[in-house]
Order: structure tokens, then sequence, then C-alpha cells
DNA sequence: TTGAAAGCGCTAACAA
DNA sequence: TTGTTAGCGCTTTCAA
């Protein structure tokens, strides 16, 4: 059961027969410590076995800890990101914790929230659900970099792909092989809100304009799913009930394996239905799944993400904004559109 | 950039016009504030948007923070556990934080102590190679739920899978298909080291005995590799250089993946060369990949951690050690043993 | 039921 | 170079 009591600063100082304010400068390296008192300090702080409390430091200025808020710890794609972060903070003192958010909608603000209290000294947010007043807000507080979502400010930084490219490599490549009928499987109508700037916004509308400007006005459809494999396997199920399209362009990968799941069910291959997704998440490249998806470098996104972040914790001001360059994956789950399947 | 001051008690208590120790009342629902009290003091709240700051609390009893120390965050393993993990604090106070440790050795006890400074009120650790003396000592202060390995201990509770069991349905699995150049692929000499627990180490000496018993002594052969899938596909193209096993069984789910994709790459089948995994990660049930494994359970062994540190912090000292039934997935990955493939 | 005041462990002026 | 001291924002006795 918990008791034993932990050093404090304190206990060091009387170890070592110094100040406290003596071993503060000796755990941070601050300026002004003789090499003697240094020893002597350090030879009590092991021997006491003294760790700073985080809390303690917090209260007086830096926690150093840099959270990330993550919406869906389901989607391998965020791991990536958070593969980046953890090695862009190699050999700093910076520890990154990740709170996982998990639910559409408000969980992402509460997530933040949650890291706010908690005096992080950096706050990464992956494109959550929230009112650009209210990270501007918390970004007069704390440095916030906003991930994916493209909206701009003048208080938080963003990282963002570039995913208006993004989805016209993936729909030259569907045109390309000469699909007319092309099924756009995304997210509910409140992450693709007009002018969020939300990635899955983005390529929601782009893809409206490639069909348009293909002259495929009609053959626009668009179809709504959940946030995870299981919801877009069965929204796929239900689309492939009605007209059968000869593509899909899915939001994302994860989405994009529920939707190759449910056309297995169903006894359709590549042949019949080709299938795109987005992020190129490692599975994807896997031979026996092949996903035809846009590579949009997570682990740089995650990586460039610290970076500002540590920046801004070094005194940078200026808003920066980074955008990598999305490619395209082609693999074996997208093939040239066969004859009318629905004769 | 961050400047402006955010609302603290003192704040809250001059807008309400009462102490600081009625609003700290007040947010603990604490026992003994009358309700206009209660009203005025949550108005003023709302007004100043005031949010408790955790460092402060912390500092005087609970940070309301529950924190998991995540070995490898590529491994859909251990995000399965999160989920569950965030699943049984829904509708608590608590908040549950991510510390990512994801290389091998003495990199979980960095993260473990990352959290134990940052005075979360629970840990906890997903097997990582940590003396048990040292997982001992820190859970005197602070609860610990051991996830994954089987030492016991009066200080800490655990939650693991019984991988004796685990073990036994796969040996009699492959056995039973007739299978008898069995390899066991797994991790680093170091994480199966005998006696520590490790669920690795418990299924290299389960498979080691099964072997035997079988009568299979001379066909025992134990193939090392790292975290990582891709480290099992490098380690699997060299062991199918050699004498070519007709099963291999791999120590995870995600080594599972490396391996199926160096057979695919050597052009081989399940029907020449059988592989069973472990863990039932989501994609091992996706059709194109359909990798028998060993079901254990992820969701519940996170949820149950979680609640075993809530019971802790709410008074309970017995150690207490929950163990999750596993189930073999028999999918297409294994299949008969073929004539030997070595003629 | 409410409030005054001490103190958690640390950092940062400032003084010596 | 070193030490003294005043807080940071809370919770928690203890009195009123």
């Amino acid at each position: 059961m918990p008791s034993a009591r932990a050093a404090t600063i304190e206990d060091v100082a009387r170890e070592a027969g110094v100040s406290r304010a003596a071993v503060s400068k000796v755990i941070r390296n601050a300026y002004g410590v003789s090499p003697a008192m240094r020893e002597r300090v350090t030879a009590a702080i092991d021997a006491l076995d003294y760790r700073p409390r985080v809390a303690a430091r917090a209260m007086r200025g830096s926690s150093f800890t840099l959270g990330i808020e993550m919406p869906h710890i389901g989607n391998p794609f965020f791991t990536k990101v958070v593969a980046g972060a953890t090695a862009a903070l190699q050999g700093t003192d910076y520890q990154l914790i990740i709170a996982p958010a998990d639910v559409d909608g408000e969980e992402g603000v509460r997530a933040i929230g949650a890291l706010a209290d908690r005096q992080v000294d950096g706050i990464v947010a992956i494109s959550p659900l929230v009112a650009p007043e209210w990270l501007e807000r918390l970004a007069t507080r704390v440095p916030v970099v906003m991930l994916g979502r493209h909206d701009r400010s003048l208080a938080y930084d963003t990282v963002t792909g570039d995913d208006a490219e993004g989805t016209r490599l993936v729909m030259e490549h569907l045109l390309g092989l000469g699909h007319r009928r092309i099924v756009h499987l995304t997210r509910s109508e409140e992450v693709t809100r007009p002018g969020t700037g939300n990635p899955h916004a983005v390529r929601l509308e782009r893809y409206l304009v490639h069909m348009q400007e293909a002259g495929l006005a009609d053959h626009i459809r668009v179809v709504r799913t959940g946030l995870d494999e299981e919801s877009a396997r069965l929204d796929t199920l239900a689309l492939l009930d009605e007209q059968r399209p000869t593509a899909i362009f899915v939001g994302n990968d994860e989405l994009a394996l529920g939707t190759l799941r449910a056309l297995a069910e169903f006894g359709l291959s590549a042949a019949d239905v080709s299938v795109v997704g987005y992020d190129d998440i490692d599975i994807a490249s896997h031979p026996a799944i092949s996903l035809t998806t846009v590579d949009q470098a997570g682990e740089a996104m995650g990586e460039r993400a610290m970076r500002l972040l540590l920046e801004r914790i070094q005194g940078r001001t200026e808003p920066t904004h980074f955008s990598v360059e999305p490619s395209l994956k082609v693999r074996e789950s997208t093939k040239p559109a066969s004859a009318d399947p629905n004769p």
C-alpha cells in the first residue's frame, strides 16, 4: 500500500549541506554553480534517489511535458504521428503524453482541456471539431499546433497535408483508369462541414469538384460512415446493395479496410470495385491488402509538430504553417474500370 | 503568444464573495456547503471560465490522472488495451494519459518514472523489462497494475492472459494438423529470459515443453527478432533461406504480419507454411490476412486494469491478480502440414 | 455552514 | 558563488 515518503528538494539540500536553491540550480543545469557544489548535490541526489515532482515545478513554470490529443486510438495513422513526435523529443528534457479522445465530437475538446489543466508546455491537437476561436484562446496560454486541419491562425501553428493535391492524385488516378461511377465514402456531415478546414471536408470538396470537372456530376455519390473500420464495413455493405460503383474513394485507410472487408464478404475483388484510401498506414502495403492510398508522411507530420512546439517554447512568436507533400501509392486495389457492372 | 492569465480559485472566491475554501469544497463536491453557496460559486466558476490547475491539486493530494505505459505504440494490441482502459474510466473524474516508450529495454522504466514524476494517481505498466523490486518500491508510493507479466507481488496488482494455456492451444492445433517442423519466432533473449514472467518468456518455455512432449525435440528451433513488423519480416526471410519449417508460431500478431509479408515475398502460401500469431488484433480477422491467432481479450484486460486501479484508490490493500482466458481463433493461415518441403 | 491560515515542493528574485 | 525568501494555486485542518 502507498506509504513511504519520497525525498524532496529539502531532503537533498540537508543531505548535501546546501540550500534548496543550490539543488534547484543543479537539477536545472542553471548558471552559477561551482563544480564542488555540483558534485555534492549530485551525490546527495543519487543517495536519496531524488526525483523532482513535476507538479511542484509546474506551479512555478514548466512541466517539461508536451501533450498530444488523439482523436481515435485505433487509427494507425495517428500512431505514426506519435512515433514521429516521440522521435523529435529524443534527447530533450520533454516527456510526451497522449490524451486519448476516442469518440467523435466533443471528446476532443475534453481531451485537449485535460492536457491544458495538466499544465503541459505545449499541445498538439489532431484535427478536432473545435471552434477556431476556442483554440485561439487556448493558444494564448500555451503553445498549440493544430495537425491536419487547414484553418490558419495568428495564435497557433499548423501542420497539414495538402489534401487538395492528395485528392487530385486520387481522382486523376481513378479517372485515368476509366472509372466514372466513383463513390466517396467519408465521415459524418459534422466532420466534413465546409469551411472548417478539416481534412475530410477538403477531400470531399475536391472530390465534388473533380467529378464535376470530369463531367460526372450525375455520378456524384457521397456516403457517410462513422470513424472506425466496422462502421465503414457496414456502410459499404449497404451501398453495394444499391447501384454498384466501380470505384470507392474512402476518406482514410482505416475506413478503407472496412470497405475491403465488405467487398470480400460480397465476393467482389478489385477487378469489380477499385478502392483507394488515404494515409498509407503500414498494413496498406501488405501484399494481401495492397491498398492504393495517399502517403501523407505521418511521422514527418508528428516530428514537425513537436519541433514547432519546441520553437515556440524557446521564444518564437510568429505563427508558422507547414505542409507536407502527399504522394500516391498505386497498389493492387485499383484496376481499370470494368464494363458497366449494372447492365 | 501565451500571455492571458487564467482564473484561479482566488478569483472565483472574490467574484462569488466567499472564501477559497468554500470554492474548493464546491469543486470537490465536499460535504457541508449550502445550496445557496453552491449556486453562487457555480455561477462564478462559469462566469470566469474557471478550471482548477491539476498541478496545484496534485501538490495537496490527487491529480485525477491515471497513466499507462505503452511499450510500443505501433502494436495494435496495446491500443486495444487502451480502448478498454478508456471505457473503464467513462463517467469517472479520472483522465487517462499514455506515456509511450517505443523502444526495447530501459525505455519502459523511463516512461513509468515519468508518470510517477507527474504524480498520477495510478499506473498501468505493460510488461516492461523492470526488476520486480523496482516496481515493488514504486508500488509503495502509487497504485500499480502490471499488465501481461506473470510475476506476483504483494504491492502491485496484475492482469495477465494465460499464456501457458494460449500456447497449448496453438501447439495442439499445429500438431493436430500434422506439423512437426515448427519454428518459434520470438523476441530477444532479454525479453524472454526465463523466470521474468514476461508473456513471451512463458510462450517460449511452453513451446519448448510441447515440442519435447510431442517427441519433436530435434525439430525445436527458436528464432529471435525485434519488436516490429519489419524486424519480423527480415528475420523470417532469413529463416526461410535455411531449412524451411512447415509452421511458424510467432510471438504476437504484429510480428506475424511481418512473417506473412516475408512468406508472400517468397511466393509461399499457407499451404506451404502455416502461421500462428498471438493477440487477435483487428486486422487478423480480415479475410485477406486471416491469421490464426490467440485472442486474449485486450479490451477486457485494459478495462480490468483500470478497475483495479480505481479500487486501490478507494482503499483496497490486498493484492489482486486477474487472468483472462485465451481462445484460439482458427483461420486460413494454418493448413494441414504438406509433405516434407525439404525433400 | 463558513472562513482563516498553514503548507505541499519547487523556482526565481534578490541579498549576502 | 551561495543562501534567503516570497510565492505558484490548491486542499485541509481548525476555529468561528
